[in-house]
Parts: C-alpha cells; structure tokens; sequence
RNA sequence: GCUCGAAUGGUGGAAUCGGUAGACACGAGGGACUUAAAAUCCCUUGGCCAUUGCGGCUGUGCGGGUUCAAGUCCCGCUUCGAGUACCA
C-alpha cells in the first residue's frame, strides 16, 4: 500500500478541528510552557516557504513539550495595522480593514495546511478594538505615570502632583525631558495649562516638542529604527530632520534597567550586544565651562576626563539653544548663513558627505583647569540629541576634533607621553599623561595629572570635578525616548482629546475609542494627518462618546487625537493578551497571568533587534511596574530563526535569436542570463515544454541541450516576485505533503542560520515518510506491526535514536535529528523490525516533526487518543551497552589500526595487549614507548 | 571605522569535553529488476598515487604556535555576512 499523503493530511486536519485538538486551558496540575513566535504581518503576497520556517521550528518544541507532559501555550495571531494596506488604500480607495481581513484569510488558509498545533482560540489581531482597547489602556497608563529615579519604577502621577503642591520639585529624583526647579509656591501660582505643561516633562507618555525623522513622502514620522542610512525602511523615501509636537515614550527611563535585564534572559551574546549597543551606556562627567566675559555658564559631557588640560576649542551643535546666546554680534551674518546651510541638508546628505565644516561664534569659553579662554565653534558633527549638545574639543586626542582643528588650523596639544599627532589623532585610552598642566605654565589649579595612567587621570579629575563642584559624575545613554505619533490612518487612535491646547484623556471606561472612517486616506489639504477627514472625529465629555465634528465648543466638547499610534504600538504586549484573549475587564487576568507567566521560548528574526525587541520589553517592564505582568522580562529564551533566501534559476539566451543553451555549453556563445521560473525547473533541469508555454515569446524557442537536458545556471537572491523565484508552500503541500514540507525546511540546515531555499534535496525527506511507511505497511497493504518481544538490535537502534532526538530538540538541532530518523529506519527496515513496541515509540518521536503521519499509524496501531497525548520515550542506557569496543591504535597521533576489546576492559590489559601485538611490535620498531595515551573507549596512542 | 559571527567535498550540511574528518541527504557514475519507463534496491563517490598488493600520501580560507593528538585552543592575516555609524 502506497504513503497517500494527501488523504491523510485532509483526515487529520479536519480531525483536529473536530476534537479541539490544540485547545488549552489553565491546569494547575500540570506544569505550563509558553512557546511563542512573532506574529506576521498579513502582506498581500500571502507566505512563501521562508515565512514557515520559524513556525516550524517552534512547532516542533510545543509538540515535543506537550508530548513530555508540559501544559503548552502557542498561539497564532495578526500584527494587523501597518503602512502597506494602507498604501494600497490610496493607490486603490479599498479600506484597509478589507485588504487586512483578506490577507489574514489567505494566510490562514495557508496556515492551516502545514499542520501546526496553534490554539486558533486565542488569536490576536491587533486592529481590533477588543484588542487594541488594551493598546490603548496602556498608552493612558504611561500618560499617568511617571518615572521615580529612587525607587526604579514607574509611579501614579498623582503622587507628583501633591509633592508639587507641598515641596516644589526640589530634591525629586525623576527621569524627565529638561531640567527645571521650581518651589511649592510657584507651583501653586500655576494655572491649569501650566501644570499640566510642568507635569508633561515627567509623564512616561508625553508630549514633546522633538526633532524627529520626518518622511516626506509617506507624510509621516518615523522611529529610529523605522530609518535605514537615511531613507525610511519602508518604501525607501528620503527623510528629513524636523522640529514637532509629537506623543513620546519615554523609554530612556529604563535604559538601565533594559541593559540589567539582558543578564537574565536566555539570548544569543549577538542579539544581547546588539540591544547593548543601541542602548550605549556611556559612563563620563559633565564639566560646565564660563564663558568669557558674561554671566552664561554652559555644561559639557566627556568620557575622557583625562583630557582636561589639552582642550583647544568648544563645539555647539548647530541646533543647541546656546547657539543664539552665544553668538556675537560680529559673527551673526556668518553663524545664520551656516544654520541655514545644515538645515536644508537631510540626514542621508550629511552622512553621505563628511567634509569638516563650521563657524565661529565669536565667543570664548574658560576651561576651568587652565583658565585658558578657548574659541566656541558652532558644527554639525556635533549632535544636539546626545549629551548636552555642547563638547570641549581635544584634537589631539579625538579624530573628528582633530579633523575639525586641521581645517580650521586649530592648536593641537597632545597629553601622552611619546605620542604622536603629526598625522593623526592618539585615540587609544592607553599610555602615560603629560602636560596636564604643562610644566612652563603657570599653575591655575592644584590637580596634576602627569605621571598617572589614563584611567587613573580620568578617575582623579572625576574626584576633583566632584570636590570643586565644577560639574558632575553622570552616566548617558544612546537610546532615545521613542516616538509615539504617526500621521496616518491604519492605526491605533490615540484615547486623547485636546483641551485649551493640552491633551487630556477619555475616561478609560469608555474605551475602546475606535477608529473612526474617513473618505480619503491622505493628508487632508492643511496638511493635517488623515484623521483630519473624518466628520465626527470630536468628544463630548458629558455623555463620554463620540460626536460630530460640527458640535466642538470647547467647553463640553472637544477635538480627538488626529495622529494614530506606530507599528511597534499594538505588537508590544501581545503576548500578555495570548494568555486570556477574551477578557474584556483586563489586558491579562491575575489568574492567567499567574498561570502562563511569559514566554519560555520565542522565535523570530533578528531584524526586531532594535525595535519590537526593545519596546516590547519596555512595555513589559511599565506593566511589571503596575503589577499587571509578574515577570520583567518577557522573554526568556529566544532563538532567531534564519531568514530564506531564493535561489533563482537562469536560461542562457543566445544574442539575437530565440535559442537557449544549456549551462555548460554557453561559454562557446555570446548569451544573455535570464531569470526563469524556479517552479519550472527541477533539479536545475529544465522543463522545456513548461518553458514554451510559460511566456507566448517561448512558444517557438529551440535549445541546445547537453546529454538531453537543458541544464539552468543559479545564484542566491532575495526571494521575490521579480526574480522568479518565489516558492510558495501550498504547491510543495500539494507535490510532497505537509509532513515532507515540514522535515524538509528542518533538514535545509540549523534553524538560527540563513540559508538559499533549494527545492533539490526533498525527495530524500520524501523518500524516508515512504520507507518509515513501509515499516508498517506491505506492498499488498497488509499491516506489519505484531506483538511479540523486540530484539536487541531493535532495542539499541530505538533508544539511540530516543537519546539523539530528545539531545536534539533541546538544543534546536533539528536537522540532525532528522538524520538519525533516516538512519534508525534504515536499522530497522533491515532488521525487518515488526515490533509494536517499537514502532510505537518510533512513531511518538515522529509526532512532533510530521504530525499527520505520526497520527495515522498512531491510530493503525490501534490507539483511541491522539498522539499529541501520548508519552515522550526516555532512553534506556542499559540497551545501548556494547559488549566490544573498537579502539584506533595511534603512534605518534598518527592512527594505524584498529583492535577489539571488551567494553569493560582495564588500561593495563589494553596497553599489554596493544603492546604484545605483532602489529604494533611492527611500528614500534624495537624502540621503547615514552608514553601510552589511553581514551577511554577511542583511541590508544603510542609516543615513541 | 567599531562590534559580533562565519569560512569543511560538485551541493546542503555532520563532527557534543581537543581524540584522529566528511555522518545524513542531494547530485553524479556503475549495476540489478523491467519489453521499456517510472518506482525500488545494491555498489562507488574529498584530492593524488597504487588499484591482479588487502595500501600510501595529502586534506577543514591563509601563515605561525601550543599538544601525544587541532576543523575545534592561542597569535597574526584574508575573504564573506550581520548590526551600528559623527554618541564626545
């Protein structure tokens, strides 16, 4: 009887459905695990065979979990809102809710055929107001909130609020965007919007006045890591720098606590430093400098306090607010006509072109440690975002200082001992300082660093700064607040109403507020996001719903949010909402949450480094502040699953003609390469009739084949519609079955690395379902299993096999389990294995790599449950025992022959023997061994 | 530039603590069965030499080193990939 791949799958698909197969519930008797991959975002390509991979892999863990007895958790779901479908909303006026429910369909329908254990009762979509109800729950959460420096958490902001009232700000530790002072009674003087305005600089979600990513042609801003060297990730458009009242989070807040957290979770070191990197903790000192002759004092942030005494020139980044104050009446013409300069230059511009340029302001600052009154220069390698806008420049020991002082022909003071700045900078943080106060100056204050190590000088001048109160010891990070607008429609409505010009937010019982329609997706005509279109788009306090525009009168009635939330907003803390799906009090029960934790495996690409990684992680970290998430971090273990690429195959056109020749025979013509359709090709051999019919152009082609064939050139590309060679799932589910397709994307190679999709290798995969088939089935369909008792070699083949499997999954090492499926079919076909036994384990091993299979012999076999309820083997040592060991015998390391021994023979024995034997008495030669190396159970090395 | 990772047959890839390479699969070549084809099964397959001597030499990007023993550890390079990019 043949493998009928096809009817079996369809059985057991619709099987599963029936019983409910991969519902799970709360049970507090077993012990839960939560497998988790990141959600897709529906694109209207629907999958190709790279999408699954991940989904695969992670299958394949929930399987063999719940087989070990584990209460397993893995959901499916929809990262719904996202610029595409709002993209072909304008092209096409089809809303996006369409295009989005479309897509998803496909998805599903595609989905379904690679027989994963998803629980579909769970699913999230996020542009659903049941779910994003909590997106927005949350963001009203953050805008109630501040961040407490003291005790590491977020707190109400009501508790700032009465402190206000009764201390001012004084002594108050907490992350904000400025730095101000004001007393109780100042305070108190406030009126409403200038509260509200002061409480705006300490809430987690705020609005700021912030240079942000601007992108012209998508109308909208952008997020750092929404940027790729200048362009936006997404279509490839320019994007500029441009002030903006934007909502914020701010994720700065927690940069220490995002670095700390990494040192708990189970990622690779790569990912871990790649977040450490964008987080980029920079431990240094904040100097302030005098400026010559005024009252303006402005401050500096260094890492290299040891430089104190070689600076030469200060920096202003062109944007700083000392840039105007600084200026001087001479120098106005000269600084504004280089404002104007880098202000029309986009961020791709400038890092396109790194010539030196910049202006003197006509100020002088007074280094503290000298007393020297150095020249104040205004540049734009300077950045306003990082420090404090404002640098004491050592060009000595800098590279970009060192640039800027060549150009503009700038005294150079080196402070190490035998270096030498002729040519370039002394970057290095190694050596001996000197000069540092120069031995012919006049001494201006008591610190000498000379003598002491660079680190010993940065430490001393910490201390002195310190004593002298001449600034402070103070720790900057790289990572930037994120921000939280986006001036489109397909997303999440911000739960805001503007009053008096300040934000204020809906009573959070009347959300979800949901997205309102509109007739056009674009920006409205002055320029306002597309929110800016829709007609009853305003909120009437009394009655807390929505209303007509037309009724706004600023007294009950008030204008909504017109911005939507970003991409990251919705994919945040979805894996909190997977727990409980279908609560509508709460994001999670305490329950739930109690129960499932966070997740203990998640899969997913390394491209979300950087982003959903890093905001999803804070958000859990707010929420874990609240009490609602009882773990900090999210995440515990994460495997990144390699991306697929294509691999594309070419036809050799000979110039001029309609002829096609064969690979290795084009060298004798002139030819031009072109992409054919991988879907035609097998093998890299072409099929010349599908070829003809593929394009009415091909109908009359001729080819010159070699041995009959016509042989295709390859090369690996992305995997894309343009290059042909797109390979979609559903046409190898239907040539090869769901099973096959799944062993085979494990079999490609290690799950983490990327790797070209190659159709060539899955026949062998196929091949091995067919002989594990034929263990159970004759050629006449007579069902082979019998009871009885199983051998010894059987025995030895299944517990391998058992030890290799469970060693392998552990570690993700699927393709290597895979081989040993093929080799222990191949043991027991040729020991004719007819043992139920056996076989029945051999088939629970199965389960998790092709279930459908795995389920129909499981049934043969006469079981009434599913195999997902069966029980993972455990391997019995005792049967993998080998009487004799082979031993290689080596002299010198080099191997020359092997020797049988018993397996519980003693060193002494081995080496005797070894010894007495003919053939190494050959080798030997006579001479006296120095020494004989035993392993235990490998190799006997003999050193002459 | 900086950070991290990788390099093994014609191809994808094995080799877990340093233990004597190339598992498994594809492809290729040869053979069996068949009127023929498909399917299936068997043999060969890193390179060089010997192959009517059952063997020898060489071999994991390059150059050194440590070790009885190195794909694996150390030092110095080359190439490729990923991340980041004026972060003071």
């Amino acid at each position: 009887m043949e493998y009928n791949f096809r009817e079996i799958e369809k059985k057991w698909r619709q099987r599963w459905v029936e019983n409910h197969t991969y519902q799970v519930t709360e049970d507090e008797n077993k012990k839960k695990f939560y497998v988790l991959n990141m959600f897709p975002y529906p694109s209207g390509a629907g999958l190709h065979v790279g999408h699954p991979l991940g989904y695969i892999a992670s299958d394949i863990y929930a399987r063999y979990k719940r087989l070990q007895g584990f209460n397993v958790l893995n959901p499916m779901g929809y990262d719904a809102y996202g610029l595409p479908a709002e993209q072909y909303a304008i092209q096409t006026g089809q809303h996006p809710a369409i295009t989005t429910v479309n897509n998803i369909n496909r998805y599903r329908e595609q989905l379904d055929k690679i027989g994963f254990s998803f629980d579909w009762n769970r699913e999230v979509r996020t542009c659903e107001p049941s779910y994003y109800h909590w997106t927005q729950w949350a963001f009203q959460k953050m805008f109630n909130s501040y961040y407490c420096n003291d005790t590491k958490q977020a707190r109400p902001i009501s508790e700032l609020a009465e402190a206000f009232a009764q201390y001012g700000n004084k002594g108050l530790n907490a992350a904000c965007s400025e730095e101000i002072s004001f007393t109780a009674d100042e305070w108190n003087a406030m009126n409403e919007k200038q509260q509200q305005e002061t409480l705006m600089n300490y809430r987690i979600a705020y609005l700021g006045e912030t240079m942000v990513n601007w992108c012209p042609q998508l109308g909208t801003v952008l997020a750092n890591d929404e940027v790729v060297d200048g362009v936006s990730e997404r279509g490839g458009f320019p994007v500029v720098q441009k002030k903006m009242r934007q909502w914020c989070l701010r994720v700065s807040a927690y940069a220490q606590r995002l670095l700390d957290g990494l040192d708990t979770v189970d990622w690779t070191d790569s990912l871990k430093e790649t977040q450490r990197n964008w987080i980029g903790r920079s431990e240094g000192t904040e100097v302030q400098f005098k400026v010559k002759d005024s009252d303006i004092e402005f401050t500096i942030f260094t890492t290299r306090a040891d430089t104190m005494f070689g600076v030469t020139f200060m920096v202003l980044a062109p944007e700083s607010e000392l840039v105007s104050q600084l200026t001087t009446e001479a120098q106005k013409a000269e600084v504004e006509a280089y404002l104007d300069r880098t202000k029309k230059r986009t961020e791709r511009e400038r890092i396109a072109d790194r010539r030196v340029t910049g202006v003197f302001s006509g100020s002088y600052a007074v280094n503290p440690f000298t007393g020297d009154a150095v020249p104040v220069w205004i540049s734009d390698y300077v950045l306003a975002g990082y420090g404090t806008g404002a640098i004491m420049a050592v060009p000595a020991h800098d590279s970009r200082d060192y640039a800027f002082a060549k150009h503009f022909n700038l005294p150079i003071v080196p402070l190490v001992e035998g270096c030498d700045v002729s040519e370039e900078s002394f970057d290095a943080k190694e050596g001996i300082v000197c000069n540092s106060p120069r031995t012919d100056a006049t001494p201006y204050c008591d610190l000498s660093l000379n003598g002491l190590t660079i680190k010993e000088a940065i430490a001393a001048t910490k201390e002195y700064v310190k004593a002298h109160h001449l600034g402070r010891v103070k720790v900057n990070y790289r990572l930037r607040d994120a921000i939280f607008s986006r001036q489109r429609y397909w997303g999440e409505p911000f739960p805001v109403y503007y009053k008096d010009g300040m934000p204020y937010m809906i009573d959070s019982s009347k959300l979800p507020l949901e997205l309102p329609e509109v007739d056009k997706f674009l920006p409205t005509e002055t320029g306002e996001p597309p929110l800016g279109h829709a007609t009853r788009w305003a909120w009437d306090t009394e009655k807390g719903e929505v209303v007509e525009n037309t009724l706004i009168d600023h007294v009950k009635v008030f204008p909504l949010e017109l911005n939507t939330m970003p991409g990251f907003a919705g994919s945040s803390a979805y894996y909190l909402r997977y727990m409980d799906p279908h609560n509508n009090q709460a994001l999670v029960s305490e329950k739930a949450d109690q129960y499932w934790q966070n997740v203990d495996l998640y899969v997913g690409g390394t491209e979300h480094a950087t982003g959903h990684l890093i905001y999803s992680r804070f958000w859990n970290k707010f929420l874990y502040d609240l009490g609602v998430s009882i773990k900090e971090e999210p995440f515990q273990k994460l495997v990144n699953q390699g991306m697929i690429q294509g691999r594309s195959n070419f036809v050799y056109r000979i110039k001029d003609t309609n002829t096609f020749v064969s690979l290795n025979l084009k060298d004798q013509y002139e030819t031009t390469p072109l992409h054919v359709d991988v879907n035609i090709v097998s093998n890299d051999v072409l099929d010349v009739e599908a070829f003809k019919a593929w394009r009415p152009e091909y109908n009359h082609a001729e080819f010159i084949l070699e041995d009959g064939k016509y042989i295709c050139g390859w090369a690996v590309e992305k995997m894309s519609k343009s290059m042909y060679n797109v390979v979609n799932p559903d046409m190898i589910v239907e040539k090869y079955g769901a099973d096959t397709l799944r062993m085979y994307e494990m079999f490609l190679g290690p799950v983490e690395q990327s790797k070209p999709w190659d159709t060539n290798g899955i026949d062998g995969v196929h091949r091995f379902l067919k002989k594990l088939w034929n263990l159970f089935y004759s050629r006449t369909g007579e069902f082979l299993p019998a009871e009885g008792e199983p051998t010894k070699e059987e025995l030895k083949a299944i517990h391998k096999l058992i030890k290799k499997v469970t060693g392998d999954i552990e570690t993700f090492s699927y393709n290597t389990s895979i081989s040993a499926f093929m080799i222990c079919v191949n043991e027991l076909t040729s020991l004719k294995c007819r043992n139920r036994e056996v076989l029945s384990q051999l088939i629970v091993l199965l389960a998790p790599f092709a279930p459908h299979l795995s389920e129909e012999l499981w049934e043969a076999l006469g079981n009434t449950t599913s195999v997902c309820d069966a029980q993972w083997p455990v391997c019995n040592e005792d049967y993998l025992k080998e009487d004799t060991v082979k031993y290689t015998i080596s002299f010198n390391g080099k191997a020359r022959f092997t020797m049988e021994f018993a397996a519980d023979a003693d060193n002494d024995t081995i080496q005797r023997t070894v010894m007495a034997d003919e053939q190494s008495q050959k080798w030997i030669e006579g001479k006296t061994p120095k020494k004989v190396i035993i392993v235990p159970k490998k190799i006997v090395n003999i050193v002459l």
